[in-house]
DNA sequence: CTGGATATTGGACCAAGGTCCAATTTACAA
DNA sequence: TTGTAAATTGGACCTTGGTCCAATATCCAG
């Protein structure tokens, strides 16, 4: 229910005062003093509810930009307003480059930082919405056998089922069959709805994606 | 063919300095002195090539960040490649939001610059091609009648003619006869590939779009 | 007021999709 | 080796979509 916003920062008269302002306007937060620290909260990096970070460019160990990549290449969604007493411009144009909500040189004022959080949990909400979107969908496909998979990315190219059945030199029958068990297993209403459920997760005509055969019996 | 980088600048030392470097890594130059003098240039705003924009942040006048709003709004596709010397956190930060692809402080080593002009480009390129892709699929939706865009959106949601027909409280024959000029004017070859054309405008089942009945005769 | 575009509908007909029923073969795992 | 999952196919049947043909009513602009 309530966001939680978490503080990285090796200054520990900072990360109280983030708490107080955050706290005060109605967030929950949990501050850390390292990277590492954060890192080692498995929990953190897979929030329930949409949640951002506030966080420290220049820190001992590893540093704000250097954790928002880690971040990033693990698929965390955690959209980050950056915070720094010594920063410069190269510095946050990197960070804005790989995604960064904000970049506030101190001293800020409260009221920036608290648009820069607010933009950022609307950013996770999107975010995490359409990851669960394209999870569930991805969680439909793994249910496919391969040859369903097979049947599956040449219906929504529009093909007739006979000339999807000359292509796999089968008959038409058999690819009736397929589909039908494509429709269940992907919970599609009707092939409008197939072709977007392909069109989220990145399936096209041009673009098989991956085939779910090899984790099938 | 050959891209044209357009650089903005009030300061002519940099303006030729900027050209002679570009124009010696094969690319096609115009320059202006300001940011006023670019936007009377309407060829500039609607470039045939992937082009890009080498933009001066601080000018008399119109300023690079304000000349970059102007064409967002305008819809111009010109990826921005920000130089400045007197440039700020909170300046750049801002030009990165809206879309900048990068912002260097001079000094700035002639590659950097180079590479960001790649990027611009190819960014462009990409813009580019989405814009036509789009304009084409709208030029044909404007060749629908009211009707027949009605039936379109219905359509797309996967719906069956007789209960489209219960819905508009018309036969379903009427709803074949409009069905097949959708396709036709739409040339969309199978439902399928329909769904994907609206898809790519953004009209789906729950977004009707807007209607292009106002302006068809 | 008249012609063209739009909207509507009918009939006939064929092709295509979907859905029951049931069956065989193959491959891999317990 | 036996059993389960997967792949394949057949038949019958109905629904749906698509395509010819043609016709009527309405509305707006020249």
């Amino acid at each position: 229910m309530t966001p939680t916003i978490f503080i990285v920062d090796d200054d520990s008269s900072v990360r109280k005062s983030l708490e107080r302002l955050l706290r005060a306007s109605g967030y929950q937060t949990q501050a850390f003093a390292s990277a590492e620290d954060f890192l080692a909260c498995r929990p953190c990096l897979n929030p329930k509810d949409p949640s951002c970070l506030v966080l420290d460019v220049r820190m001992p160990g590893i540093s704000g930009i250097s954790l928002q990549q880690e971040l990033a290449n693990a698929g965390v969604i955690l959209p980050i307003v950056f915070i720094t007493g010594h920063g410069n411009i190269p510095m946050s144009v990197q960070a804005m480059k790989n995604g960064a909500v904000d970049f506030l040189p101190k001293p800020f004022a409260e009221e920036e930082l608290l648009n820069a959080v607010e933009q950022a949990l609307a950013k996770a909400a999107r975010l995490q919405k359409e990851a669960a979107e394209k999870a569930e969908i991805r969680r439909r496909v793994k249910t496919l056998t391969p040859r369903e998979y097979e049947v599956f990315r040449w219906v929504i190219t529009g093909m007739l089922n006979k000339e999807i059945a000359a292509e796999l030199k089968v008959t038409e029958k058999t690819i009736k069959v397929h589909r039908a068990r494509v429709m269940q297993k992907m919970k599609a209403a009707s092939l409008a709805d197939l072709v977007r459920l392909a069109e989220k997760i990145g399936i096209t005509p041009e673009n098989p994606g991956s085939n779910p055969g090899s984790s099938v019996g």
